[in-house]
DNA sequence: GGGGCTAAGCTTTTT
DNA sequence: GCTTAGCCCC
């Protein structure tokens, strides 16, 4: 423990290291040893300033990489880092709030946190009930109204400034009485409360600012503004604020993240530290190279280069691929080749996409071909039907309040609960001033329900009591279990093996989680007076599919770019380098250009060794074909890192996707035969002196004085005289 | 009340 | 092209 682990630091990441007191702030960039750095830190602390590890407060981004902190941390200073404090900014305060939250008027201790599912499911519900209507009122932009106002701290009042935010704020104001109806908190509630409670109470706010001597933030670059403030609250004291982060690597705007909140940090905070990590310990001399000149077409930065002493590196593979089909192909082609070489298995590969639909063609081609893969993130474990039917079960049980699990389970399986009897129960709930589910216990007395349906009614809640009693004596696991058999839901597994599997995993969570639990004595159950079932729900509506993702099993790790932020590989492939998919359209619209150039310089500097890029000049968007041109961004990248292929042949010809080796920069394919060395054909790459790099289409006639159609990722589709055309 | 069919909307990214 | 929500018929 006492061991000074500075010795394989670099002299700037000694000094961050063994940073004493007040603000600190690390610009870290790509692969120059971020999470070693915060690692290191901590164990500098606790072995040799003597802090005690309950003091010290760890912040990151993802479960995972909490997980992936802790387990270095305890490489150096063993069991002493189960009492630190480390996880995401949303499961720290979970942790507070499940202490706290009494202290607040109308919240109570055994919350449930919804998800965006029910999110989406409760603002329907009040627009409903509030008879809106409105065709340019979605659910999901009202949700992102709400959203963004949590994570500034404006609450339904703050929307008054004419009719349509009106609109919002009922909408707003009706979903949180409902929510705390239901003694339930969204996920911006989870920060958003968090900061209410320390503004209302000083004194718990005090009693948090004393024990956090130490406070480390990891990616700080995407930190929101309700997080900003909840880091400046609990350093207030103390000001021993350790933030590192990249701000070229700022990719969440979108959820709010502020990048201004790196760029202004040392003003924000007096008498700040800065550090700067500009040595790259991953990647080859040309990836990155060729990153610092994508990026460096961005305004808003600090400035900062990246060098490194590795070798030089392959070129970075183009390949312009004939369609999608022909592009999952491409890839498929080239895994096979890379992983036969002895240094590289499929692990040491990734594929990266803007678009989580981008995946489906990549995995048919890899089914084909027999490459194991996994895919990380998109459409969750936690998100399947059967898991969330038996999730809410469970809520239900540890929160009887939870309408919204309620309303999703008391049909299902199928007992003759309608949609009739359900609009009967919530008058009776109303007219009694009680909860729906109460109203299930009262429905025999009632008059307005059917003798037949009463009687389902009540076997409905008998059931529900019953499961609520026995969960008391008895575990997750067997609670499961009894669900499904009490419930009749085994019948609908029964008939559908992949379900049962799912739910199986389920229960294979729930056992690893008390095993977990029993294993070491739980101070923070006996703190905060949880039960072992609400702790569980709590741990189940934080996690996400890419907390689970590991290296060890050798398969193709698929992912979107957001997802690949701190992972690296020996090799990546990033697909659909196209205008409107990469940038994005929507990003495109509305200006966000540098965000989507901070997103490919992420994929890039994620790569050890090889890149290969791919855009594809067919694409089927919404079900309608669409024929994308290269990104910009291609054109940001020197020619003389990049190698590039493009697909020769005949576009209208669904056979035959031969592709013929070609330099994008330098010269022309060999195989071509022209009197002048100068013939065109679809698909190719060619520049023009004005309009840039640009990709054949069409060509009629043939030689210097053919026409050519050609698309530029610029200026969109011309016609022009074969000879302005400079061959790529 | 339940099940099956059609139409619309959808996809940016996630704690 | 795929999924969900709402409608209609049994």
């Amino acid at each position: 423990m006492n061991t000074t682990p500075t010795d394989n630091l670099n002299s700037a990441q000694k000094e961050a290291v063994s940073h004493g007191k007040g603000p600190m702030l690390v610009l870290a960039g790509a692969g120059s040893g971020k999470t070693k750095i915060i690692t290191e830190r901590i164990a500098h602390l606790v072995g040799t300033e003597n802090i005690a590890p309950r003091n010290i407060l760890a912040v990151t981004f993802t479960n995972k990489a909490a997980n992936e902190m802790k387990g270095r941390i305890n490489g150096l200073i063993g069991n002493l880092t189960r009492s630190l404090w480390i996880g995401t900014f949303h499961s720290v305060c979970l942790r507070i709030l499940k202490r706290e939250i009494t202290n607040l008027e109308g919240f109570g201790r055994d919350f449930t946190i919804y998800d965006d599912g029910d999110q989406i499911k409760l603002i329907k519900q009040c627009m409903a009930e509030l008879d809106i209507s409105d065709r340019t009122l979605t659910p999901r932009s009202i949700r992102s109204k709400i959203d963004g106002a949590k994570n500034k701290g404006l609450g339904p009042e703050d929307f008054k400034a004419d009719a349509y935010e009106e609109t919002v704020s009922k909408v707003y104001d009706l979903y949180e009485k409902e929510l705390r109806k239901a003694n339930a908190l969204d996920f911006s509630d989870l920060l958003h409360i968090t900061v209410r409670l320390f503004n209302e109470k000083p004194d718990v706010l005090k009693r948090y600012q004393t024990l956090f001597q130490y406070i480390l933030v990891d990616e700080y670059q995407d930190t929101n503004p309700v997080q900003y403030k909840i880091v400046e609250l609990l350093s207030k004291k103390h000001k021993n604020l350790f933030v590192v982060g990249d701000d070229n690597q700022s990719i969440y705007g979108w959820r709010g993240a502020d990048i201004t909140n790196i760029l202004d940090f040392e003003k924000d905070f007096p008498d700040t530290r800065i550090i700067k990590l500009e040595r790259n310990y991953r990647s080859t001399k040309t990836i990155l190279e060729a990153s610092n000149k994508l990026i460096s077409n961005n305004k808003h930065r600090h400035e900062k280069d990246l060098w490194s002493e590795n070798v030089q590196g392959d070129p970075i593979s183009y390949y312009l691929a004939r369609n999608e089909k022909d592009e999952a192909k491409y890839v498929g082609a080239q895994i096979q080749l890379e992983a036969a070489k002895e240094e590289f298995t499929y692990k040491s590969i990734a594929i990266f996409y803007r678009t989580n639909t981008q995946s489906r063609q990549i995995e048919e081609e890899l089914l084909y071909r027999s490459i194991p893969y996994r895919i990380v993130g998109g459409i969750g474990f936690y998100q399947r039907a059967e898991v969330k039917d038996v999730l809410a079960y469970l809520r239900v049980i540890a929160n009887s309040q939870d309408e919204m699990s309620l309303r999703r389970i008391i049909n299902v399986p199928a007992r003759g609960i309608g949609k009739g009897t359900i609009e009967r129960l919530e008058k009776i709930a109303a007219k009694n001033g009680v909860l729906l589910f109460d109203a299930l216990g009262l429905s025999a007395r009632d008059n307005t329900i059917p003798k037949g349906t009463a009687v389902k009614l009540e076997r409905f809640y008998k059931l529900i009591t019953g499961l609520i009693s026995f969960s008391e004596n008895n575990g997750i696991g067997e609670l499961i279990d009894r669900v499904l058999q009490k419930t009749g839901y085994l019948d609908i597994l029964e008939k559908e093996p992949e379900r049962r599997e799912n739910v199986g995993e389920l229960f294979n969570i729930a056992a690893e989680f008390e095993k977990e639990g029993s294993k070491e004595d739980n101070p923070e159950r006996d703190e905060s007076g949880t039960t072992e079932l609400n702790e569980f729900l709590d741990r189940v509506s934080l996690a996400s599919d890419l907390d689970t993702y590991n290296d060890k099993t050798d398969q193709v790790a698929l992912m979107t770019l957001h997802s690949a932020k701190g992972l690296e590989f020996p090799v990546t492939f990033i697909i659909g380098i196209e205008e409107n998919l990469l940038p994005h359209f929507n990003s495109i619209r509305e200006g966000e250009i540098e965000e989507e150039r901070r997103l490919l310089y992420v994929g890039l500097t994620r790569a050890k060794e090889k890149i290969y890029l791919t855009s594809s000049s067919r694409r089927l968007v919404f079900g309608k074909e669409e024929n994308p041109t290269p990104s910009r961004f291609l054109l940001e990248i020197p020619e003389e890192f990049i190698t590039a292929q493009v697909h020769q042949g005949d576009f209208n010809r669904a056979s035959g996707s031969r592709a013929k080796k070609s330099n994008l920069p330098s010269k022309a394919p060999v195989q071509q035969s022209s009197s002048n060395g100068k013939s065109y054909k679809a698909g190719q790459q060619i520049e023009h002196k004005k309009f840039g790099l640009g990709t054949i289409r069409n060509v009629e006639g043939s030689g210097d004085s053919a026409k050519v159609t050609v698309h530029f990722a610029r200026y969109g589709t011309k016609k022009i005289i074969a000879s302005y055309l400079e061959k790529k």
